[in-house]
RNA sequence: GCGGGAUUAGCUCAGUUGGUAGAGCAGCGCUUUUACACAGCGAAGGUCGCAGGUUCAAGCCCUGCAUCCCGCACCA
C-alpha cells in the first residue's frame, strides 16, 4: 500500500530538509505581495484589506526568542487572512534605534581602543552604518527562517531616505503649527551618555542613601544630596504649617551655610508635604524638577551648581571641579565641623533615576532643547491638543486595545504626560532639520540656500521616526500613494506591552495629527517571554536562547506553536523547551496521519456525522481567529487532530473502506486550518496530496464556515 | 501615593457569553497489536489563594482580605 507514497513520507518528519525549500517556494511564488495575489487572480481586486506593519526590530543585533513570539503571532494572523481571500499585507522593516545603536557601537569602538570623539561624526556614522547593515541582514534571514510571509518588496528602515523625508516633513509641519518649540526646560541629563533623554527612557532604582538633616538658620532641612546645596538661598514651607507661622513669605534671614554667610528668603508653597521630615526644605531649581517648578511659580533665581560632566562649578568655592560623588562626604564633614549637622539616617531608601541605555545617574539640568507640546490646541484638528488626539480614538473605540485592561493603563499614562523632549546629543539618528545663522533660525524640509547656515547638531528621539511608521512605510508624505489609501489605517499592531507608551502612543499621536486618522484598528499586545525560571532574558544573566538553534533541532513549526498555544493576550510566558519538543512530536504525528490517509483510497460517501463535527470545529476556530483567540484555536486544532482524528476516527476507520473519502476530506481541511500555525509541514504534506494544484498558502479557508 | 495584573493538578499554563474542572511536561500501570515508540490504552492527581454575597447554578459576577508581580508619580 505504500508503493504510491513519496519516499520521504515513509521516514519520520524532518523539518530541516523541508523548511528552507518550502520558504523558497513561497517567496518565488510572489504571494507574499498582495499586488501579485490580485494580479494572479488569487485575491479579488476589491477584496477587503488586512494589513500589519511589523514592529521593526532594533538593528542593534540578532533576533532573540522574544521576537519569535511576535513573528509567530503576526504570521498566523497574516496567513489566516490571506486564506480568507483578503488583500493581505505584512510589511517588514528594521529600526535604527538611535541611542541603543549609538551606544552599542561606541562601546565596540572603546574595546578597540578608539574614541568616538577622535573619529569625528562622519567616520563614526560610517562605522555605525556598517554595523547596522550587518545586523539587518541577520535579522531578515532570521525572519525568513521563522516562515514569516512578509512582503520583502516593501521592506523599510526607520533611517532610510524615504523615512528621513517623512521625519523632516513631520517636524516642519509640527513646528509651523507651534507644536514643536525650542526652550530652556529642566530635562533629564545623562552625564554618562552625554545626552538628554525623555521621561520614558528613565529607569528608577531603589537604593539605600544617607538622609542628612542640617541646621539652616532657625530651621532644620533634610536632603540626600548635600552637594547640590551651595546655591540654596530659598527655604520653603507649607503656608498652613503651624510650626512656622512666625516666618512670612518673602522674609529674609541671614544664616551661616557651607561657604560662609548667606541670605535666605522664606517661600510658602503648598507643594510641601508637612508630614515629611521637618516640613522645611531648601531648593535647587537647576537640578531638581519640583524645585524648578517652585522657582518658576515664585519667579526665583536659578543657579547651575553641577556641570555636564557631573563636576561642581565655581559656585561651590573650594569644592569647584570635584566630582559630586567625591564631594558629598567632604561637604558633610565641613558642615559637621561647623556644627550644622543634626543627624544622618542610614536606612533611607531613595529612588535613583538612571538612563535606560547607559546606566548613568540622571542629573536634571536646565537646558535648551526641542520639545513637542502635548497640550497646545491645534486649529487644524478642531482645537484639540495632541493629548486629546491620543485619548479620543481609544475612548470612542476606534482603536481597540487587547487585552482591554491596558486601555486604563494608557489613559493613566496620558493624564500624567508632560511635553516630550525630542532632541538628543548623539550622532546617530535623524538630524534636527533646523539651521542657524547668527540670530537667524530656519526650519524646513530642506536646507536653506545661501552661505553660512549651520544645521543643528542634535538628532531626534528614535521614537519620533517610529511614530510615523504605519504610514511612512506606505508612502507618506506622498498622500496619494495607492498603498497609503489601501492599507492605512492598518488592521492590527502587535507589540509587547512594554512599548505601549514609547511606541503605540506615539504612533497614535503622529497619525491622528498628521493624517487625521488612527494608525491601526486593533492593538494586540503580547507579554514578555521569560526563561524557565521566570527571569527576563538578558546578557548579564547569559540565559539567552538562540531561536535559530531551536529551529535547527525542532523546526520552526514547533517553535511557532509553542509561542501561540496557551499564551493569552498580554500575558508573560515562561519559555520551556519541553513545549517545543511536544509540538515537534505533533508535527511528526501529523506526518504519520498523512502517510496513513494517503495510503487509503479516496472512496465511499462522506460520513455525515464526522463531517458535521469537523465543520463545527472549523466554524469555532474561524470565530477564534477573528477574535484574536489564537491560543485557543491552536489548542483546539492540536486536540482534534491528535486525539480525535488520529486516536479515534482513524482507529475506527481501519478495515472499513468506505471511510476513505471522509478521511481525505478531514485531512485536507485540517491542513488548511492548521496552516497559519504550522505553515511548513502543512505546505509540505499538501504538496504530496494527490490532485493538488495551488500552494496551500493561497488556498481558500474552508468555505462552509464563511458567512 | 495612584493605577494595573496574578493566585486553577508536582511544574508551566489554558478555561471565549456563569451550566457537572482542561492541556503539555513530569510521574504510575500495561502494550512492541505497525500510519506513528517522536506511539497506543488505562489509572492517578485539583475544597480553582482566603472569607462573605448575588444566582436554580460561580474558577468565571460583586464586596472585603492575604500573598506576589508590574507600570506611573516632583516626597526634599
Amino acid at each position: 500500500m505504500h508503493d504510491k507514497l513519496p519516499k520521504k513520507l515513509l521516514a519520520p518528519y524532518n523539518p530541516k530538509e523541508t523548511e528552507e525549500k518550502i520558504y523558497k517556494l513561497w517567496e518565488e511564488s510572489g504571494f507574499f505581495n498582495p499586488d501579485t495575489c490580485v494580479k494572479k487572480g488569487v485575491t479579488e481586486k476589491d477584496a477587503q484589506t488586512f494589513s500589519i506593519i511589523l514592529p521593526p526590530p532594533n538593528a542593534t543585533g540578532v533576533l532573540h526568542l522574544g521576537h519569535t513570539l511576535e513573528d509567530s503571532m503576526q504570521d498566523t494572523m497574516i496567513r489566516y487572512n490571506r486564506m480568507r481571500g483578503r488583500q493581505t499585507l505584512w510589511l517588514p522593516g528594521t529600526d535604527h534605534a538611535a541611542i541603543a545603536t549609538d551606544s552599542k557601537v561606541t562601546k565596540m569602538l572603546e574595546k578597540e581602543g578608539v574614541k568616538k570623539k577622535d573619529m569625528g561624526r562622519e567616520k563614526f556614522l560610517e562605522r555605525v552604518d556598517e554595523f547596522v547593515t550587518d545586523s539587518r541582514k541577520t535579522i531578515v534571514s532570521q525572519l525568513r527562517k521563522m516562515g514569516s510571509s512578509l512582503d520583502w518588496s516593501r521592506e523599510a528602515f526607520t533611517l532610510d531616505e524615504k523615512r528621513n523625508l517623512a521625519v523632516r516633513t513631520a517636524f516642519k509641519k509640527m513646528y509651523d503649527d507651534g507644536l514643536i518649540y525650542r526652550g530652556y526646560r529642566i530635562v533629564n541629563w545623562d552625564p554618562k551618555g552625554q545626552t538628554v533623554i525623555s521621561d520614558d527612557e528613565i529607569v528608577y532604582q531603589d537604593k539605600k542613601t544617607k538622609f542628612y538633616t542640617f541646621k539652616y538658620g532657625p530651621f532644620e532641612i533634610g536632603t540626600t544630596r548635600p552637594e547640590t546645596k551651595f546655591g540654596d538661598k530659598y527655604v520653603v514651607m507649607h503656608p498652613d504649617d503651624k510650626r512656622y507661622v512666625k516666618y512670612k513669605d518673602g522674609q529674609k534671614i541671614k544664616l551661616e551655610w557651607i561657604n560662609g554667610e548667606v541670605e535666605a528668603t522664606v517661600i510658602k508653597d503648598k507643594v510641601i508635604d508637612m508630614e515629611f521630615g521637618t516640613g522645611v526644605m531648601t531648593i535647587t531649581p537647576w537640578h531638581t524638577a519640583i524645585d524648578f517648578e517652585i522657582a518658576e511659580r515664585h519667579k526665583l533665581d536659578k543657579e547651575q551648581i553641577i556641570d555636564k560632566y557631573g563636576k561642581l562649578l565655581p559656585i561651590a568655592g573650594e569644592f569647584a571641579g570635584t566630582k559630586i560623588d567625591d564631594a558629598r562626604e567632604k561637604i558633610v564633614e565641613k558642615l559637621k565641623d561647623k556644627g550644622l549637622l543634626v543627624s544622618i539616617d542610614e536606612n533611607y531608601v531613595n529612588r535613583i533615576a538612571t538612563a535606560e541605555r547607559s546606566g548613568g545617574v540622571i542629573e536634571p539640568q536646565i537646558m535648551l532643547q526641542w520639545f513637542v507640546d502635548v497640550n497646545k490646541k491645534i486649529a487644524a484638528r478642531e482645537n484639540k491638543s495632541l493629548k486629546e488626539l491620543m485619548l479620543e480614538p481609544v475612548r470612542d473605540g476606534k482603536i481597540k486595545i487587547l487585552p482591554d485592561h491596558f486601555e486604563k493603563v494608557y489613559y493613566n499614562w496620558i493624564e500624567n504626560l508632560h511635553d516630550w523632549c525630542i532632541s538628543r546629543q548623539i550622532w546617530y539618528g535623524h538630524q534636527v532639520p533646523v539651521w542657524y545663522k547668527e540670530s537667524g533660525v530656519y526650519v524646513d524640509i530642506d536646507a536653506p540656500k545661501g552661505e553660512g547656515w549651520k544645521q543643528d547638531p542634535d538628532t531626534l528621539d528614535t521614537w519620533f521616526s517610529s511614530g510615523l511608521w504605519t504610514f511612512s512605510t506606505l508612502g507618506w508624505p506622498d498622500e496619494k500613494t495607492p498603498d497609503l489609501k489601501k492599507f492605512h489605517p492598518t488592521s492590527v499592531i502587535n507589540p509587547g506591552y512594554e512599548i505601549l507608551f514609547f511606541w503605540v502612543a506615539r504612533m497614535i499621536l503622529m497619525s491622528q495629527y498628521l493624517l487625521g486618522e488612527v494608525p491601526f484598528k486593533t492593538v494586540y499586545l503580547h507579554g514578555i517571554l521569560r526563561d524557565a525560571k521566570g527571569q527576563k532574558f538578558s546578557k548579564s544573566l547569559s540565559n539567552g536562547v538562540d531561536p535559530i538553534e531551536i529551529i535547527k533541532e525542532y523546526g520552526a513549526d514547533a517553535l511557532r506553536m509553542s509561542m501561540i498555544v496557551g499564551i493569552g493576550p498580554g500575558a508573560d510566558a515562561k519559555f520551556d523547551i519541553q513545549k517545543v519538543k511536544a509540538y515537534s512530536k505533533f508535527a511528526n504525528k501529523l506526518w504519520n496521519i498523512a502517510r496513513y490517509v494517503f495510503g487509503v483510497e479516496k472512496s465511499g460517501e462522506l460520513e455525515k456525522k464526522l463531517i458535521a463535527e469537523f465543520n463545527s470545529l472549523a466554524k469555532e476556530i474561524t470565530l477564534d481567529m477573528e477574535n484574536f483567540r489564537f491560543y485557543l484555536a491552536g489548542e483546539k486544532l492540536y486536540a482534534y487532530i491528535w486525539h480525535r482524528l488520529a486516536d479515534e476516527i482513524i482507529e475506527e476507520s481501519k478495515g472499513k473502506k468506505e471511510y476513505g473519502a471522509t478521511l481525505h476530506y478531514i485531512l485536507e481541511n485540517s491542513l488548511k486550518l492548521l496552516h497559519p500555525f504550522m505553515p511548513f509541514i502543512t505546505e509540505e504534506i499538501w504538496s504530496m496530496m494527490p490532485g493538488r494544484k495551488n500552494l496551500l498558502m493561497i488556498e481558500k479557508w474552508p468555505n462552509h464556515v464563511n458567512k
